[in-house]
DNA sequence: AAGTGGTCTAGACCACGCG
DNA sequence: GCGTGGTCTAGACCACTTC
């Protein structure tokens, strides 16, 4: 399916190739796209037309535009643009507490039944892990890594070091979608959480996705519900 | 504070001029907006000008443009566009399920230190329904209107229309602010929801209010945790 | 047929930021 | 200085939709 392309505006080619281009990993985060001129020259059209697309994708957030040094693609700062986390630590300092974090365990095994969102077989990094708001345990990640996209985390130690700290440096732009649910803390949970069992829970499962639809990694965090909330602002027109 | 607009671009006058009296309500949803060129001799300016800023307010959902017909204000069709939750019927049909609707009170009060998101002595309609998928309890919805911004709401029967449909219908542009956390079922709502007491339910509660800051309406929504969550879905580049 | 939005042009000037 | 992006122009042609 997604054949949506019939008579392509010029702009929507510029800006097509070259989104493509950085989506596929084929232009990292830091590389330079060539000027507006020069792309002008390229596609035969003029500076306006080229402005368009550009515009749009600045807007986008997809690449970081300044004059003189020219126009570069952007990291990505956020595991998610919708719900704008960018890290647990940041959530906590946000919060003007202090931030630690606690690696609980660190295992690889392979791909089944039990994690049908990866292909069987596949090598996959399991971590647990405690992120703590001043004394008090905030959140509790199990985190899976794809081996198979990311074999560099292989070697990672993630003691000192989040997994989603160093994951959003290493993988370029991708796609993330978000399932928010609510669960009692069972007493495994509620140990961790220092909360009584039973109470109540926010959990976050986050994947995150190659453009091929290859899952890199899933996160699940488990919130203690009287502590955190989730926050959305909307004021019309924050998606233009 | 706010005081963010040195050297204003033409473009970005144009724009804003039109999203205020758009978001003031000036412009009802359905307005016809003058044609480009009109605004191009209004403004003392070409039509490329124009059509930036009108393009942008487009890709924002405030107004819609059509050949021959112009340029219209757009009629909001969600509660919030982060979360992209139109009406709890669309949820439920979503789900391949029937949808049923029933109110349970509906009673007029003042506001007082209980509802700190009005100003004390505002006259208020507190409502609380059920909204049912199959023959199942989907959600429990707390809603309080603000009658002193929505007058209306006192002569309208709410035994078979959500409050929430209707009020989409009747406020203009807005905006909304959302908080989800969890919480464990007391016994009211353990009965209501048709969940074992202590089990855990998801509750998002949505504030919208008018471009002056009054809270129009204030919605509590308790859903079972273990029969609903809520979905977000990020590609690179959704917010341009 | 007429008027609308949509794209595109080949220029222009300015602001910025690096050398 | 000089090259970059950013805006703006005064035209143009086309597609679409209603009349």
């Amino acid at each position: 399916m997604e054949i949506t392309h019939p008579p392509l505006f010029l702009y929507e080619r510029i800006l097509g190739d070259i989104e493509s281009r950085i989506v596929s990993g084929q232009w990292l985060p830091g590389h330079a796209i060539p000027s507006e001129t020069e792309l002008g020259k390229t596609y035969g059209c003029s500076r306006m037309t080229v402005n368009k697309a550009l515009t749009q994708l600045a807007r986008k957030g997809l690449i970081e535009r300044r004059r003189r040094t020219g126009t570069r693609v952007a990291r990505p700062r956020t595991e998610s643009a919708v719900l704008d986390v960018s890290s647990i630590e940041s959530e906590v300092l946000a919060l003007g507490l202090p931030y630690r974090y606690r690696l609980l365990s660190c295992q690889q095994k392979s791909a089944d039944a039990s994690t049908p969102s990866f292909s069987t077989g596949a090598a996959l990094l399991f971590l647990r892990s405690l992120h703590f708001a001043g004394n008090a345990a905030f959140c509790l990640e199990q985190r899976i890594i794809n081996l198979e996209v990311v074999p560099e985390a292989k070697s990672i130690c993630f003691d000192a070091q989040p997994p989603g700290a160093w994951l959003i440096q290493q993988v370029p732009w991708s796609a993330a979608s978000h399932v928010i649910s609510a669960e009692v803390a069972d007493e495994e949970n509620a140990a961790l959480l220092e909360v009584p069992e039973g109470a109540a829970c926010l959990v976050m499962c986050r994947e995150t996705t190659t453009p091929e639809s290859v899952v890199i990694t899933s996160a699940r965090l488990t919130y203690p519900g009287a502590r955190h909330t989730v926050r959305a602002k909307f004021t019309p027109g924050n998606s233009g």
